[in-house]
DNA sequence: GACCAGGCACATC
DNA sequence: GATGTGCATGGT
């Protein structure tokens, strides 16, 4: 069986036991939740950062409230009352200075208009993305995939651990080489790599964990070469 | 009360 | 270059 058949079954054992985990929105199907702006996906990117996203909820709750969700509002805002409007994210003093960051750069260098970025090719905007000080690689993919519709796939702890354990890459595979397996052999749509992401995430923490058997995991079944990594 | 969550930068070896 | 550590809240 090839890699790319391995992945999609993975897939579709995921999404029959899942189903459709309602992350941000793909436009271009109408799934997940109609509404959430570009603005608003990007500044959940950065708050969700090694934090349980119903923390973010409250944070984004609290900056709809304040009406502080702009980019000019939040450019122009005080770092203490945007950390304390984003408090129940968590890491609030390090994530003010990473909103801060990204504000910074999108005033400096597009005016501070969303649109302007979106003008920009995806390597561009990665490359950029990667240079503003608290934006990594997950959080610089998830920006793309989710807010800009950029058909990249989005590596975390969770897609690693799965890759692993079914054999797809060794254990000391990195980064680009996870994003380029899921890349390279399945084709580039927006919507499963939206979809497919979301439900690594929720096979990652329901069954896939660190030192976890396997029993009850709709990829029980598959061909394992490690059974915890 | 321990453990975890949709990471990242920085220090140290 | 790899490994360790700080950052912090809220739910289970």
């Amino acid at each position: 069986m090839s890699t790319s058949e391995k992945l999609t079954e993975i897939y579709e054992l995921l999404f029959e036991r899942f189903g459709p985990q309602h992350w941000w929105p793909c436009t271009r199907l109408g799934t997940g939740w109609p509404g959430d702006s570009q603005f608003e996906i990007i500044i959940g990117a950065i708050l969700t950062q090694n934090t349980n996203w119903t923390n973010v909820e409250k944070a984004i709750a609290n900056l709809k409230n304040a009406n502080a969700l702009s980019a000019r509002v939040l450019y122009e805002m005080n770092l203490e009352e945007l950390a304390a409007l984003i408090k129940p994210a968590g890491y609030f003093n390090i994530k003010t200075r990473r909103l801060k960051s990204f504000l910074t750069w999108l005033f400096d260098e597009y005016d501070g208009r969303i649109e302007n970025i979106e003008q920009l090719s995806t390597a561009r905007l990665r490359e950029d993305l990667l240079n503003i000080k608290g934006i990594g690689n997950e959080t610089a993919d998830s920006i793309l995939l989710y807010a800009f519709e950029r058909p990249i796939f989005v590596v975390d702890a969770y897609t690693a651990r799965v890759v692993i354990r079914h054999g797809l890459l060794e254990g000391s595979c990195d980064y680009e080489q996870l994003q380029q397996l899921f890349q390279f052999s399945l084709t580039e749509d927006v919507a499963l790599f939206n979809e497919y992401h979301a439900l690594l995430v929720r096979v990652g923490k329901d069954f896939c964990k660190p030192k976890a058997k396997c029993s009850g995991c709709p990829l029980e079944n598959l061909p394992h070469t490690i059974e915890t990594v």
